[in-house]
DNA sequence: TGGTATAGTATACAAAAAGATACTATAGGA
DNA sequence: TCCTATAGTATCTTTTTGTATACTATACCA
């Protein structure tokens, strides 16, 4: 039952979906699909410039989103998940779905 | 399409499931069933003692996990996944499945 | 002429997470 | 009598994350 490698792999998928503000900027762009720089700074509520432009510069590198710069001024950078980057759709409607039913089971112990 | 409440169950679901060892130790407990302290320190290789506990006790806090003592000694404790626990099982093999397709995609890279 | 908008960067600082290491209790065995 | 095994704590240091704030360039508009 080989363990090691198999584990490692969810480690892999984890380093990349995983933080604070990952998963929400991947759900934004999933569902509401592409987006300038501006839009998902009001649609993550609470993230700072930096740490926006960090976790999309991450994201950017595993080719999970795509960034597009049009030349104006003001600049307009665009942001948009990339096809393999739609893989990702499975284990975030998972944790969507999870999540709700977790939601409902910590109420039931209050 | 509201979006907000949406975002917070993910945010909930990502708040159990994510840090660096909880996906390794849910799998195992998954995959290989009952586990004592020991064995589970020895199949998830780097952890130390303090983060395995902490890990566990937080995992138990959330009714993802079981944790029974045997009074003898030396101690003997083991952790299984609880019924409400193995609901995070499609979230886990959907992180595999990716895992293991981004494994390949980074070697194409290369 | 000065203000606005956009997508950032730079810097300093605070807080949280993780790691390293040493320590504990105690039954049973050599 | 001392060593081993188990499941932890306790304490300190390092690393990682995150926050706050100020700053940049420049076309367009009043």
């Amino acid at each position: 039952m080989e363990m090691q490698p198999e584990l490692c792999r969810v480690e892999d998928a984890l380093g990349i979906i995983v933080g604070k503000w990952k998963p929400i900027i991947l759900l934004i762009l999933l569902q509401a699909g592409t987006q300038r720089f501006s839009e998902l700074k009001r649609r993550v509520p609470g993230i700072t410039q930096k740490m926006l432009t960090k976790q999309l510069r991450e994201l950017e590198e595993e080719d999970i989103i795509e960034r597009n710069v049009y030349p104006q001024v003001p600049p307009k950078v665009e942001y948009s998940i990339t096809d393999y980057g739609r893989g990702l759709e499975p284990i975030l409607v998972a944790m969507h779905e999870w999540g709700a039913a977790h939601a409902l089971h910590k109420m039931k112990k209050m």
